[in-house]
DNA sequence: TTTAGGGGCTAAATCCTTTTAGCTTTTAAT
DNA sequence: ATTAAAAGCTAAAAGGATTTAGCCCCTAAA
């Protein structure tokens, strides 16, 4: 392990501009003869030779190395990077990884300090506005794909899942049931996950010539405790025990269940509740929650593609929706 | 952002020489003027100048970056991988993740490519033996710290739950009550992981003078699958329900309940299950189920620890040993 | 006999920092 | 008036790869 050029070319007698030449693949254009390429090949081979990457990455201004920045290596988040890592590795490409606790100053300095550590892109789980990101790009010149939340925009990549339409559709099937009196527990309100979660939910509403109530909407974030906050206004707000709420994200769920529990334990007895996210355990709870599972290894898989294709073949931007998958238990 | 060295020195009319020396606190083992430093400093700061981070790593041989090698990006993994980047981070160093899904070679395959990609050292959770890491480590010359998964030896770095101790209280609890027929649902065998639940498990049977019966222990692996097969075996083989199911993964527990779903819905009345491994699900399941919880915020936050004391402050390895929580629903 | 062209290879520059060794100028001491 | 020491700075090498421009030798054509 971890020799050098110069040494390779010691010992096969040649200079080392002849070694790289050869180990990139460059032998005929220079003119280097059989003979001395496949003597070099086979030095190089029996040494194990791997090319410093810090020095090529400094010559070539090119690291393989792409940031990734996220809310949290949550479940959902954890998936994703899970499976760009892999996608990411096996194209040459190393992953590291950066977290910002939904904090949008965090961000800011994480993607800086990306930069400055000169990845050669950047895959983004924003909490960024337009103007913010435009400020951005033009300070930063390497590409960015955003990832699970998306910014409007003609010229700017990213891969999410279809949200509004997932929504839609989970909330469609209670109001196909008839249910009337549905409650919205929401996530960060500026953020796309939201904006779109929250369309799909007044879409499958009007659809059925619900009246969307406005005082039953809540958006405060999407920590555990957020959702144990809103749980805990609908329930002691109204009077009138809930026929359906819908979470909009597992870790609301989980707040939910958590007042329910401690305050409300007959809640599910009245009470139809529904969310956004899935996850395994929902299997073994009763009564039933119906879900909608997020795409995690498609829009993993797509959005290194995206990444890659800018990056390696001349491709620009692209835009994904992913399709999400009803659960009903 | 990204102007050199060179830059700086021309705007300061200095040579760059000086103007690292000054940058890197130099200033008065060289005998810069304070006049000359301030200048440099200010126009540093002025243009925000950030130096090239590859072309220091070249130079010092040294990249800030740290591997961290997981079986998955897990709810356990994903949570330590969140802390140990956050700690690192804060230190001024990155972190490569690299996932094998517990896959011994693919485990090879990423060391050797994270070693030859420079980074400083290692934090690993391993499926090698003793053979197999003395192997590794004469070949590699950054420092290792083993995370989750310990290999015996003097000189090994590494920090993992109290397994043992941790899985003897939990099963004690149960033996406390009267229970005796419990029966142990494992992982992967060779892990210290396993071995270690395994020993505590015994311990608390032998404690109550209870014998631990072989046929009541299996280890197949750690994926939900493996839970699924175990909890099969058990229920078809005995014509008697079991008393009590010890999981030793949060994944076999899954596989359980999903085997239990499908087959024995019946279950929970005439057994008890406990598990290693905590979820915050757990507290909405029927009947509780007992639990053992990993502090991984504390196993991550050690194990940088002691990677950087190796990185920089010399001092040599250590091991640790980090309390888990009982979790008694 | 010169010239042109091709074959086969290499010196040196480049990417950007850090660091060693040492140069010049000034001041202090003899 | 020398010499020694100190003050203040810099040239150049090093780290390892890539790439440009071009050298040298040989053969074939004019």
């Amino acid at each position: 392990m971890s020799l050098s050029l110069e040494e390779l070319a010691l010992k096969a007698d040649v200079s080392k501009t002849t070694v790289s030449l050869v180990l990139n693949g460059k032998s005929s254009i220079y003119r280097i003869s059989k003979e001395t390429e496949n003597r070099i090949l086979k030095i190089a081979k029996d040494h194990n030779y791997k090319p410093n990457s810090i020095a090529r990455a400094l010559r070539l201004n090119k690291s393989l190395t792409i940031g990734l920045i996220i809310p949290y290596l949550n479940r959902h988040f954890g998936r994703v990077a899970e499976v760009i890592e892999h996608n990411a590795r096996e194209l040459g490409y190393q992953i590291i990884i950066a977290v910002t606790q939904d904090c949008l100053e965090t961000e800011h300095d994480l993607i800086e300090n990306l930069y400055e550590r000169n990845v050669d892109g950047l895959i983004l789980a924003t909490m960024m506005n337009r103007d913010q990101f435009n400020d951005l790009s033009s300070k930063i010149k390497i590409p960015i794909v955003l990832v699970d939340r998306r910014i409007d925009g003609d010229d700017i990549a990213w891969v999410v899942s279809d949200d509004e339409q997932g929504t839609h559709e989970l909330v469609s099937v209670l109001c196909q049931e008839g249910v009337k009196d549905i409650y919205f527990v929401g996530g960060i309100e500026k953020l796309s996950t939201s904006i779109d979660r929250l369309n799909g939910f007044k879409k499958a509403l009007l659809d059925k010539g619900v009246e969307c109530n406005q005082s039953k909407i809540q958006q405060i974030g999407y920590a555990v405790a957020d959702g144990y906050e809103m749980t805990k206004n609908i329930i002691e707000r109204f009077s009138k025990t809930p026929e359906a709420i819908f979470t909009s994200a597992i870790t609301l769920l989980e707040g939910l269940l958590q007042y329910t529990k401690e305050h409300k334990p007959d809640l599910f007895s009245h009470t139809r509740v529904i969310t956004y996210d899935d996850h395994p355990m929902l299997d073994y709870l009763q009564p039933p929650i119906f879900s909608v599972r997020q795409n995690a290894e498609e829009i993993a898989k797509k959005s290194f593609e995206i990444m890659h294709g800018i990056l390696e073949k001349n491709r620009s931007f692209a835009q994904e929706l992913i399709k999400p998958e009803l659960i009903l238990r």
